[in-house]
DNA sequence: GTTGAGCGTT
């Protein structure tokens, strides 16, 4: 039998049941299907009448040690009208550089069903969108599932690209495009080599440690053998940079922080290698 | 009418 708990939008607002898995724990999409743009959860804890956070691990919301039992309200991207004082988003290379252009945005994974304007629609949430573009097969008319966007605002941008997004059930990747060689250039840097780290970390481990220090986009650990490395990715190339200099004491384990050889997005080269699907964005 | 890694007919 499904299980269900009780979302609001905020605090105050009115409450939607939303179903649990069975392992007791709540996709983030199921979350998002009811919210939009919504990031994660909290709730008010009773004891200190403080927010408290829910735990997301791999797109999974994780049930409380005293179960789904509260209210729950959605925590949402920071946006211009709720803004805090400290906005991880603003890097030190956008404050000095003052590279504040747009780029094309390419979204990945398109439903086949889902048409330009269901594209336009959905990333509208988010911000005034400049142009749109789905891509389709000249001959059929049928969207090869894939397509481009374009917002007005930076900030826009920057909050589509720090979070999961599903259309239609499907879950959607949005990235720069490689094509784009500013950015490419922008991001050079961006990605650092993790070593010694231990056979208990975990990319969420890795994510929580160095999201202290900037906004982290991606965390691999290469698992099959255990081979005692790892690679993170920042937003900003600044920050990968500043990590390198210093002590990481993490989980009792001493890690050795340099920059990534290749920083290709991920890219990689060549026909032979596949990829072994691990996606961990945040 | 199918598909599921990729990178945009100007």
């Amino acid at each position: 039998m499904t299980s269900y708990i009780r979302v609001a939008e905020d605090e105050g607002a009115e409450c939607i049941e939303v179903p649990v898995e069975d392992d007791g724990t709540l996709y983030l999409s199921t979350l998002v299907a009811q919210f939009p743009g919504a990031c994660g959860l909290k709730f008010r804890n009773p004891d200190t009448r403080s927010l408290r956070g829910v735990k997301l691990i791999e797109e999974r919301l994780i049930c409380p040690d005293e179960g789904w039992v509260y209210e729950f309200f959605c925590t949402f991207p920071k946006s211009d009208s709720k803004r805090k004082s400290s906005d991880v988003l603003e890097s030190a290379a956008q404050k000095t550089k003052r590279v504040d252009q747009c780029t094309d945005l390419i979204v990945l994974d398109l439903p086949y069903k889902t048409t330009e304007t269901e594209l336009r629609e959905y990333f509208e949430l988010y911000g005034s969108i400049v142009m749109t573009q789905l891509k389709k097969d000249p001959n059929t008319g049928g969207s090869r599932g894939y397509g481009f966007i374009r917002f007005e605002e930076l900030e826009s941008q920057q909050k589509v690209l720090g979070m999961q997004h599903t259309i239609a059930g499907r879950n959607v990747d949005v990235r720069i495009p490689r094509s784009n060689k500013e950015h490419n250039q922008q991001h050079a840097g961006s990605k650092v080599f993790v070593s010694r780290i231990t056979e208990d970390f975990t990319s969420e481990d890795l994510r929580e440690y160095f999201g202290t220090f900037g906004k982290v986009t991606y965390v691999f650990i290469p698992k099959k053998p255990f081979r005692a490395f790892s690679f993170v990715k920042f937003l900003d190339p600044a920050v990968a940079a500043d990590v390198c200099d210093r002590d990481h004491i993490v989980k009792g384990a001493s890690l050795c922080v340099t920059l990534a050889r290749d920083d290709d997005d991920g890219g990689g080269g060549g026909s032979g290698g596949g990829y072994g699907g691990g996606r961990n964005y945040s």
